[in-house]
DNA sequence: CGCGGTATTTTGACTAGTCAAAATATAATT
DNA sequence: AATTATATTTTGACTAGTCAAAATACCGCG
């Protein structure tokens, strides 16, 4: 079996590179993993023996098809294990992550399995990732529109929340912009720097253009 | 944090003191943790320069105040794990205590909490073990009257199963002899090594002595 | 008492991860 | 082109756990 120390260095490249076919930096995943960078130097080799990962010199890593494959099964395990958290224990929305971070690892395959059942087979987890399938296929990234870049006084629905950062997931709950709410953006400001959208059970919100880009959002007819 | 390393060496030396005031030897701990004993020697030192339990040479171990609690804290996680993965997701009786000696290590107190209210606080696991409560605090060790030591045609309740390998759990399973089931000892047969028992709705069962003795029971009015 | 057998402890070595700090390669500036 | 800044890699050392095998202590027994 893979340690949760590989189990986290695989889940963190995947996290960096799927979609644009990036290579990651040694440096992005030392203060992904906070970690040293020379500590990653290190693993990385021997993950690329173990052929998880190619690692150009000086360049970065990438992974394997057997990388992602593990990596994938990892974030599969985080993301029902947070749904379940959430809907099932009822645990706050902002906290669910960090323990995701030491249940992914512990959950088996078996257990998963009841879990996923238990949940009706969900395909997205409260922040509005989606949850990789048993054979390891996640559901296209859909094209990022964002409050940033949508259409203006159009009825929107918040599709997914891009910071993953407790003070913002906190925001986000407070004001009511969770997956699934509904809103349209009544103006931006870009003098101000600021966004004023109007939500639907919740009022007027106004934030600021940077974290108007973290939210995304799909058209509702 | 306790390393799920040090947590597994305290639960098992609780394990194997709790009521008798026992000491535990080394050869035990080595079978119990399956190390080596001169493993278990290096541990337990590194353990009792931690004052978390009190250790003498060619004796044996003995929990401290701090050991026995940091143990009754996991051991309560195991339990609740157990009671959750039975009763909420389903699964079989017989694997969850493989599951449980992972999850013990994993799950947080904040989600414990949600488990625990999730549960409706119970106090016994599925093989009739007794859950600690946040406090620390088990249920007594109620006098153990077993299959081997109990009156005959008496009416009778299975309060515990003893014995905790996958083998003996199957066959509790398949004969219904599961804790809460009802039943009554027919005879035992010294001689021949067997004893009868009629199970509530399952019929007529024959078990060997020793495994007699690896079922409590409690009597019923 | 002395001897053999058993359990325990020591010793030396190994793996997985990690850090601090020095060495090196690459990219960016003057 | 030479110099500086930045990122990466190396090196040496450390911790937690573990095993194999040799050394040691303790037990009961003749
Ligand atoms: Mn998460
Ligand atoms: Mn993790
Ligand atoms: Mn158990
Ligand atoms: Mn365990």
């Amino acid at each position: 079996m893979a340690t949760s120390t590989v189990e986290n260095y695989l889940k963190a490249i995947l996290l960096r590179t799927e979609g644009s076919d990036h290579i990651v930096s040694m440096g992005v995943l030392a203060e992904a993993l906070d970690v040293v960078p020379g500590t990653v130097t290190t693993m990385v080799k021997a993950l690329a023996e173990q052929g998880l990962l190619d690692h150009q010199s000086r360049q970065g890593v990438r992974l394997t098809e057997a990388g992602r494959q593990l990596a994938l099964g990892v974030l599969r395990k985080h993301r029902l294990v947070e749904t379940f958290l959430v809907q099932t224990l009822k645990m706050d929305w902002s906290e669910v992550h960090e323990e995701a971070e030491a249940l992914e690892h512990a959950v088996s395959e078996r257990v998963l399995a009841q879990i996923d059942d238990f949940l009706g087979h969900p395909t997205t987890d409260p922040h509005g990732d989606p949850i990789p399938d048993v054979n390891g296929s996640v559901a296209g990234g859909a094209a990022s529109v964002t409050l940033l870049n949508c259409a203006l006084n159009q009825p929107l629905c918040v599709a997914r929340i891009i910071d993953q950062s407790p003070a913002f997931l906190e925001f986000v709950q407070q004001t009511g912009l969770k997956p699934g709410a509904r809103l349209q953006v009544v103006r931006r400001e870009p003098a101000s720097g600021v966004l004023h959208c109007e939500v639907r059970p919740g009022g007027e919100v106004a934030l600021g253009l940077p974290e108007a880009g973290k939210i995304a959002v799909r058209s509702v007819s």
